[in-house]
DNA sequence: CAAGTATGATATAACGATATATCTTCGGTC
DNA sequence: GACCGAAGATATATCGTTATATCATACTTG
């Protein structure tokens, strides 16, 4: 009993023609009242629904988009995937998501399999070092592409973050403080992101001409920023204040310092990055650069619907400026 | 310069017919070495890339499977994904991913929205109150479909954890330590999972004639687990020992401990559910019931891998046993 | 009343692939 | 040399839609 009803069903039972039932469904042409009522009865009646395939293979119309991310497990890009999709939802798309966990292996079999299965529009978090070769293929063919955070490729329309601009103003503010000793920590230097906000906090060093720049990798966990402050910390001791890359390296640095018996804010300053949930409800709760992931992600899906509607515009870039929250784990440096 | 090259323009090219470069792509058929060659190399000239949609159109094949989860931000949910997506890759599927966020209706135009685009299976996390339609359609249509954690409807397959046994585990702990009083802290009635848990835990009570059970509804995140575990010791201030529905929520009542001034584990003691990744890295780290995630998500693909091959298989039902972990947020009550 | 114009429906082709049947060509066998 | 089978390719139909063209029928209009 698992027959699948197809337009050809419907009109058998409507007693029509199967372009008609198209054209009642859809809403085009001219039908009659009369036609029209039987044969939205008796799709109803057999619980007819639309193959979407098909329609996209005849019309080229798409609404189907794909979401490649580069780590679903990080709440930030959970909040913004969920502001891309309410918007686009909205306009009646269906959004898949996949996740690379930044493996370009992965992230380029992804790609495929979404050029395959015919995706109408991308949004994208590009892994480091994706060959030129995946952008190429996307733009040869034409799938209107938005990459997200990591801007890559000039040519291609982006939404991402003033990251620069952000650290500097970090930096300052631990300046402000009266802090001298400033390092950098978390990512690495394959990152994009990384690389622009290192130049923010290198810059706002040097203008205030400040002792060198110290800057640690971490992982972007927990865990790892635990681990890595405490390296920091062993290495430089001088050091009072910490630009973190994210909230989770930030969070675990926090909690370093709370394990090894000292304050944070009083002990060693540390400004994290985004703004996640979990920042508000640290023990002390986190200062940090915050930027809205919600409205994040309806921008991202409103560039992405410009651009389908518009293929010939010309490439948007758009960066979201980050915000200084502060909270409990900076303060004035102890001497 | 945006044409979407297809067997036909890969046929012209190599000058053969249609249906051998078919043949060649797909490993099918008799075919000669040469022609083999002479219509690879053409395919790769025009970097042609297959149209799944098409092909599944035709075959009845189809290697898009569709997981439907109710909260992506979760960070045991995504675990549980990716572990799903490893194997399922591996298989050939793209797997694209919807977040519920658990409202039924969104879920309920995610769901069509994936009959319409056809996907060949589905992973499924039912929103509370998914009214039986949903399932019917699935069924009718014939979708492989397996569900995850919320056993809803006894013909569909499912892997859940065996979460009655799993409150017993933990309460009966609690007992043993000493507790007297001890609270179930997390969740609602709407839930099924948390119905099972709350039962295995009114169960363990009973079984030695405790004091009655004090059930708690708490949103699924820290800050709602924060505010429901003071106001839970407002008005049961008897309560030494919390038995958690999740371990965000277990997080959120330690942070309240640890803001009262109190310690977690000698004034208050709590046991947490899932095992994510924060519990261990706590402070103090968390006493919870572990369940693998990335283990649930294999098992999870390869029931749903079963069914596909043999859609007549009777239904199976996986339930996975969570392991008490013992760390630093549960002790013998102080007197 | 012939010719033109809405109106409401249908016929037909096409999208890009695969399944099935058909057709050569060649070599082997009696 | 007639017949048969296998190898290697192609012709044709089909999946479920939509786009375009065509076709009746009725209604205007001069």
């Amino acid at each position: 009993m698992s027959v699948k009803p197809t337009l050809s069903t419907v009109a058998r039972e409507a007693g029509v023609s199967v372009p008609t039932v198209s054209q009642v469904l859809r809403g085009t042409g001219r039908i009659s009242e009369q036609t029209r009522d039987k044969v939205l009865q008796a799709a109803a009646r057999l619980r007819y629904v639309p193959d979407s395939r098909a329609a996209a293979m005849r019309s080229g119309e798409n609404h189907e988009i794909g979401f490649v991310i580069n780590q679903l497990i990080n709440p930030f890009n959970a909040e913004v995937v969920s502001g891309a999709v309410d918007l686009l939802e909205a306009e009646g798309y269906l959004v898949s998501i996949v996740d690379t966990r930044d493996d370009t292996l992965r992230q380029g079999r992804q790609l495929e399999a979404f050029i395959r299965h015919g995706r109408g529009g991308l949004l994208w978090v590009p892994a480091p070092e994706t060959p030129d070769e995946a952008f190429d293929l996307l733009s040869r063919r034409g799938i209107p592409t938005v990459t997200f955070l990591r801007n890559v490729r000039r040519d291609l329309d982006h939404v991402g973050i003033r990251n620069a601009e952000a650290t500097a103003t970090a930096t300052r503010y631990l300046i402000g403080l009266g802090h001298r000793h400033i390092a950098y920590l978390g990512g690495n230097d394959r990152s994009v992101v990384r690389q622009e906000r290192v130049a923010g906090y290198r810059q706002a060093l040097a203008a205030q001409g400040l002792a060198p720049a110290v800057v640690w990798d971490s992982e972007d966990n927990k865990l790892a920023g635990l681990d890595a402050l405490n390296a920091l910390r062993r290495v430089h001791p001088a050091v009072t204040g910490v630009v973190c890359n994210g909230d989770m390296v930030a969070l675990g640095a926090s909690l370093a310092l709370v394990r090894a018996g000292l304050q944070p804010g009083r002990d060693l300053s540390i400004i994290g990055f985004d703004d996640i949930q979990d920042a508000a409800v640290g023990t002390p709760p986190l200062t940090t650069m915050a930027v809205c992931p919600q409205k994040l992600g309806r921008k991202l899906a409103q560039v992405l619907l410009d651009r389908i509607k518009d293929p010939d515009m010309p490439s948007t870039v758009v960066e979201v400026t980050a915000e200084l929250v502060v909270r409990g784990t900076t303060g004035a440096p102890v001497r």
